[in-house]
Parts: C-alpha cells; structure tokens; sequence
RNA sequence: GCCCCCGUAGCUCAGGGGAUAGAGCACACGCCUCCGGAGCGUGGGGCGCAGGUUCGAAUCCUGCCGGGGGCACCA
C-alpha cells in the first residue's frame, strides 16, 4: 500500500535530519500513517513529529525540518505541518487515479494484500451441538466466520474452515434417550423423555420419519442398543440438516471434525499422559485434575471423573493438539459469550502443551436478539424461543440475514431487526449497497449499447468534487479490508460499504455519467466500473451477492 | 462474591492513542423535464461517573455505578 512508500519517504527524512543534527540520534519507531478525519487534512498523515518530539523538541519545528528533508515523489503532491505537528500529506492525482485504475482492473488484485504471507489459519466456528436445526446464533456465527475467513483468505493467509461435531458425551445420551423415547411414543409404547431430554417438537417428526423407514423392530430391543441405534440415525438426520441450513445459507466448511472419532481412536484419553508426563496431572478424591492455575487459571481442572469419564475439557484438549499436529500457523475459536469461563483454562492447557499462545486465539460472539414488530426477543435456547436459521432465511433471505450479522462488532450482542432487514428499501443497508451495485450495471450496460468502451479508460477528465470524494473513498478500500482482517472486524467492510454506496450516489447525482463529452463519459464509467467492482468484492468477502438487477 | 462483554444522539450501533466524535432509524424542513426517486440534501441533539498514564484519551489503567452473560467431578 501507498502507506509502505510514505513510511520510506519519512525515514529517509528523519536520517538526514539526524545526519545534519537538526534531530538527536535516536532510535525512531516506524512512522505510522493514518487517515484524517477531514479532507482538507490531506490523504494520510503521520504523528510522527509528535512521537519524535517526545524528549522536549517543539514538535512543529521537527515536523518543518522533517518536510524540508522529504525527498520528492510523484505520490506527493504537497506536506504541510498541521496543528500540533502533524504532517499532513496531499496525494497527487496521479497516485489517486492510478489506485482507481487498479479498482477498476480485476487482474490488478486491488483489496488483496500478501500480508498474511501464505499463513495457514484454521477458522473453527458455529459448531452447534447437532441434536437440533440451526438457530440464528448459530447464524451469526456462521455469518462472521465466514467473513473473517473471506478477510483472511484477502489478506494472504491460507484459511481451513473447520466444525466440530459435538457427537459424543451426555448431550448425545440424552438426545439418543430422548429419540428412542419418541420412537416408542409413535408405536404406542408409553415412554418418557429422560429429564433434561430435548423437548423439541423436531424430535417427534425425526422419529416418525426414521420408524416410517425402519419399522417396529427396535420397539422389542435392549434400550441400550435401541438407543445407541436410533441415536445414531437421528444424529445423522440432524447433521444432514445442519449442512442443509448452512448451504442454504451459503456456508461451506472445509473439514467436520468428528469429537466421537477422537473418543474411539484413545486421542481423548491420550491427553492425560501427555499431561501427566509434563507433570500437570494430580489426583484428588478419585478424580485426575489438571493443574492448569499454574498457567492462570482460577483453579485447577478435572479431566477425568471420579467415575472415570473424561470431562469437555479433555475432549477439547485432545482437539487441540490434534488442530496443533495438523500443522496449521494460527488457530482462532469462534465461540458463544456462554463460554468465556472454559477460555482460561483453555489457555493453560496450551500453555502446558508446549504451544504458542498467540497463536490460539479464542474470540467470542455475543447473542443476538430478535426485533419483531417493535418487540424483542431474546435468542436463548433457555428462553424456549429458539428461532430456526431457515426461518430467518425464509423471512428475510440469506444475503439480508448474513450482512445484517455483519453490521456490529462481535463483542457487542445484535439486536436484529426482522423488519428492517426485510425491507426492500434504501433503510436496509443491504439493499441499498445492493442498489448502487445494480443501479452502476444498468449505467454500464446502457453505456455499452450506446457503443462506449467498457475497459477502462484514462481519469483525467475528472475533477468534480463528488468525483474526487468518490475516488478517495474507493482508494480506501485496501487498508479496509486489510484492518478488518486484523481485527477481526467485519463490520468495518460493511459500515465502508455503505460509505463507498453513499459516495457514488452523491457522485451519480452530481456528474451524469453518459454523455456527448466522450473522452469525460468514459473516465465517469471508469469510475463507475472501479465501483462496481469494489463493492462486488467486498460483497463477495462477506458472501453476500451483489445482483446486476434488483 | 469472582470472571468476561457492554455503557457513545430519542433508538440500534460504528469509531486502529490524535486534529471540529460518525452512520442508519426516528423527528423537522426541503429536492422529481434527468443515465434505476428502490434516490438525494439540510437541521437539532451524545462519549455512565471519578481519578490516573500521555504532548494528546470515547479509545489504555484503577475504582465506582448500571445492563447482559458465565462461574459443576454439566456440555
């Protein structure tokens, strides 16, 4: 980025002002650039003179000696001193349409950067207990993981998106007890749910349909084998539908980790010799306990039971150091705010595993609520108002429920308006990017028919306000995407989208776009194209479809 | 009691230690000979409180107040 560049240019000012002594010799950081709020503060700016003022230097006058020493470029077309001591720095329109330029080229990989250098992250997320549909909590989830692997993917890093099948432990005893229950409630056989079974009136309907397909038979069985045998056909009926609601939805994950094949393959009760060599383990009334305060937590762990079954920790422990063995560079966990507890312990487990603790990263979304009608309803699954994915697909479609997702930050809980998002209208956020995407296809193609080119075409001509915002707008694009991905922030693509949607309705509304002056028209449909572009790729980051007509 | 998240405009929320804190909705007032009015413009209004670090704090630290979530040999 043009930032890299500024940064060189600053340096070489700062050696030369420590070479003549016009500055002490110190070690500098590196400058940092950032956006000014206000145009008429230039392109970029950088502290720097500020930060380097820091030993009692006047800030203004190291700012006046560093834009004396500034070597030229054509980037540049002018560095002031603002304020305090900032340097402000006006681009030349050279570099403003050569970014443009590359916007509008799709070989130019403009919004792609190398800055993850070829990393391989492993994206874990939704990974909902498969013994009910999909809810819209799991929506989120889905929804920001998959955004945050399409940021990660734009930043150079190589992204494996993974699910774990909760398919083992006493959530999935309790569900196989409670198929097997409907099943003999279908045949007429008197059975109870177990307590704390799964209620759902989905389970009656998937126990019909695997009754219709397997008959009475199981009715006379063992209830052990009845139960492992219904568990095990519902549990794949439930999968199926998992996948189904999340393909619907435009998810596609790359690797379902079964936790049960870990159980059968001992890589769950490998786990305690692996602690146990590294001296972690400790038995205390009957039970093994990992020590993991020794690593921060709060207190110790149990990882196997009094009754001799491991606990979630082991399991999440021998998937751990399985992710750990497969190679990968960076592990983030995209989990419920409802688990914030196990973080520190999970935490303490990497540490005694011998890994790096940067490099797992546990991140957690918050709960989302549904505004309906003026009235709110929590998501809870405790609250008994679980609200199933495809029925927010149904009401709103998928590129309405993902971007919505979309629009807060992850640690902020999302209150989700049913109404807004339905809406096929400027006040929905989504239509209204859609809308200028749409709207910039209809221009091109009438273009095209009036017989102008359709590549791109020299910015010259240009030089209307609404024109020049639109253009720094769209160079903004790059470190969007680029700061988005670091920090795990989507919401900044979308709130950018609707900017850049913003920008080029002010610039359709200011400049008409087809017109006699050829050589104008074409540079406006260059700008046009750049746009287009730019907003089907961010878009197309989120997984949300950018139409052509609407 | 302890831990985590949040507290910014009437509402829902953005804000990477920087300059005069933003968007959408809602409200008020405007704009259609025009490439998609499914659009655009103008206006009022705000950083929970108190300290601290810093040249500079909505942002970092501490305490308090308020809201949500979590604190098992459950998952």
């Amino acid at each position: 980025m043009v930032t890299d560049a500024l940064a060189g240019l600053v340096e070489v000012a700062l050696k030369a002002a420590v070479a003549d002594g016009a500055l002490s010799s110190e070690s500098f950081p590196g400058p940092h650039f950032e956006r000014p709020k206000r145009a008429e503060h230039g392109d970029w700016a950088t502290s720097i003179a500020l930060v380097v003022a820091r030993g009692g230097a006047n800030p203004r006058a190291v700012a006046a000696a560093l834009v004396e020493r500034l070597p030229p470029s054509d980037l540049v077309e002018r560095v002031e001193v603002a304020g305090p001591g900032f340097l402000n720095f006006h681009l030349s329109s050279k570099w403003l349409h050569d970014v443009v330029q590359r916007a509008a080229d799709p070989a130019s990989g403009f919004g792609r950067s190398s800055e993850g250098s070829g990393r391989h992250v492993n994206l874990e997320y939704v990974s909902a207990n498969p013994t009910g549909p999909m809810n819209v909590v799991s929506g989120r989830h889905a929804a920001v993981g998959d955004a945050l692997a399409g940021l990660l993917e734009a930043t150079g890093h190589k992204v494996t998106r993974e699910f774990l099948i909760n398919d083992a432990g006493r959530q999935l005893d309790l569900f196989a007890q409670s198929v097997a229950a409907r099943y003999l409630q279908h045949f007429r056989v008197m059975a109870e749910l177990p307590e704390d079974g799964y209620q759902g009136d989905y389970l009656i309907e998937v126990a019909e349909q695997i009754a219709n397909e397997i008959g009475d038979g199981l009715v006379q069985s063992p209830s052990a084998e009845r139960e492992k045998t219904l568990g095990d056909l519902a549990l794949q009926r439930m999968l199926d539908s998992m996948k189904a609601s999340l393909e619907r939805f435009g998810s596609r994950f790359d690797v379902w980790f079964s936790e049960r094949k870990m159980h059968d393959s001992g890589a769950v009760s490998a786990v305690i010799e692996r602690l146990r060599d590294g001296g972690f383990i400790e038995e205390r009334d009957k039970a093994l306990w990992f020590r993991s305060s020794q690593f921060g937590d709060d207190k110790d762990r149990v990882v196997v039971r009094s009754n001799g079954a491991t606990t979630y920790l082991t399991a999440d422990i021998a998937y751990l150091i399985d992710k750990a063995g497969r190679g990968y560079d960076h592990l983030i966990y995209l989990w419920g705010a409802d688990h914030h507890g196990t973080v520190p312990r999970m935490m303490a487990a990497t540490q005694a595993l011998g890994l790096i603790k940067e490099q797992v990263e546990i991140r957690l979304i918050q709960n989302v609520s549904l505004l309906r009608e003026g009235v709110t309803v929590k998501a809870s699954k405790r609250a008994g108002e679980v609200v199933a994915l495809d029925e927010l697909v149904d009401e709103v479609g998928s590129d309405a429920a993902r971007y919505t997702f979309l629009t807060r930050s992850m640690d902020a809980p999302l209150e989700f308006d049913i109404e807004l998002a339905k809406q096929e209208g400027p006040d929905n956020p989504v239509y209204y990017v859609q809308y200028a995407h749409a709207r910039i296809c209809s221009i091109l193609k009438k273009a095209a028919e009036q017989g102008f080119l359709t590549g791109t075409s020299p910015l010259d001509p240009v030089g209307h306000p609404s024109e020049e915002q639109l253009m720094r707008k769209l160079s903004s694009y790059e470190e969007t995407v680029l700061l988005a991905a670091q920090a795990r922030a989507p919401q900044r693509l979308t709130r950018y989208l609707e900017e850049l949607a913003s920008s080029f309705s002010a610039y359709y509304r200011d400049c008409r776009v087809i017109s006699e002056e050829r050589a104008l028209s074409q540079a406006r449909l260059t700008l046009c194209l750049a746009t287009k572009r730019v907003i089907a790729d961010g878009l197309g980051l989120l997984l949300v479809s950018a139409p052509e007509s609407m």
